[in-house]
DNA sequence: ACATTAAGTGATT
DNA sequence: AATCACTTAATGT
């Protein structure tokens, strides 16, 4: 047996022997490829063909997807034991891949060819539960990622919502009520009351009990 | 001084 | 983010 198939083993059984069962380890020793890379390569594009699924042995790939000014945004992160489950819905179908996976961190993992995942959907209940357990998760991460794009839009609105006001009033000491405002945009008070404490750490606004005053303009 | 209402906080889901 | 359960601060009577 070759040096890397011994190597390979090694690293599995003491990442993976918990979850796999011994003839899919035997299975993954004989296709697996090790494949180490540094910080800030990039493991996958957008648009790329998926080939190959990743183990990770160490090391942190960040996973995000583009948004329309070009920013990044990050919709989890993948450690020691983790695979990017969503990546295995590309194999079936042969799709291309919707994400971009830097390295964050030196990473090595285990590749293994895209042909064999959904074989071994049928014939390893460790592999079938992994695979389960890691879109759960990955799914979990990404309704994470939800809530907190949707923080972000929510102060937006409070601010424009705030500024929409003064411009009206002609004022820039608007004359309300957290809950006021909590009603008109839907949210809860104590929601609303947070956020001001964030724009006015921020500077943007100063707030007085039934008073809210507005530093600088939109 | 006391009651009422607005705003702030921490924990939980 | 929402809700709950409290606490604290500001105001009116």
């Amino acid at each position: 047996m070759s040096t890397e198939k011994e190597l390979i083993r090694e690293k599995l059984v003491s990442n993976y022997n918990s979850i796999f069962e011994k003839k899919l380890i035997d299975e993954i020793v004989e296709v697996g490829s090790l494949q180490s890379l540094k910080n800030g390569e990039i493991l996958i594009d957008i648009d790329d063909e998926m080939t190959h699924i990743p183990l990770l042995i160490n090391g942190v790939v960040k996973i995000m997807r583009a948004d329309e000014s070009g920013d990044d945004i990050v919709l989890y992160y993948l450690e020691k034991g983790d695979t990017c489950a969503i990546s295995f819905v590309n194999c079936i179908n042969r799709s291309k891949s919707m994400f971009k996976g830097i390295v964050k961190k030196d990473m090595e993992g285990i590749f293994i060819p895209v042909c064999l995942i959904d074989d071994w959907l049928k014939k390893y209940e460790s592999w079938r539960h992994f695979i389960i357990d890691s879109y759960h998760l990955r799914l979990m991460e990404m309704v994470e990622s939800i809530d907190r794009l949707a923080f972000l839009k929510l102060e937006e609105r409070v601010y424009k919502y705030l500024n929409d006001k003064v411009a009206i009033e002609k004022d820039n000491t608007l004359i309300i009520t957290h809950q006021e405002i909590a009603d008109d945009i839907n949210t809860s008070r104590v929601v609303v009351s947070r956020l001001l404490k964030r724009l006015e750490n921020e500077g943007k606004i100063a707030i007085r009990r039934n008073k809210i005053i507005l530093e600088d303009l939109l």
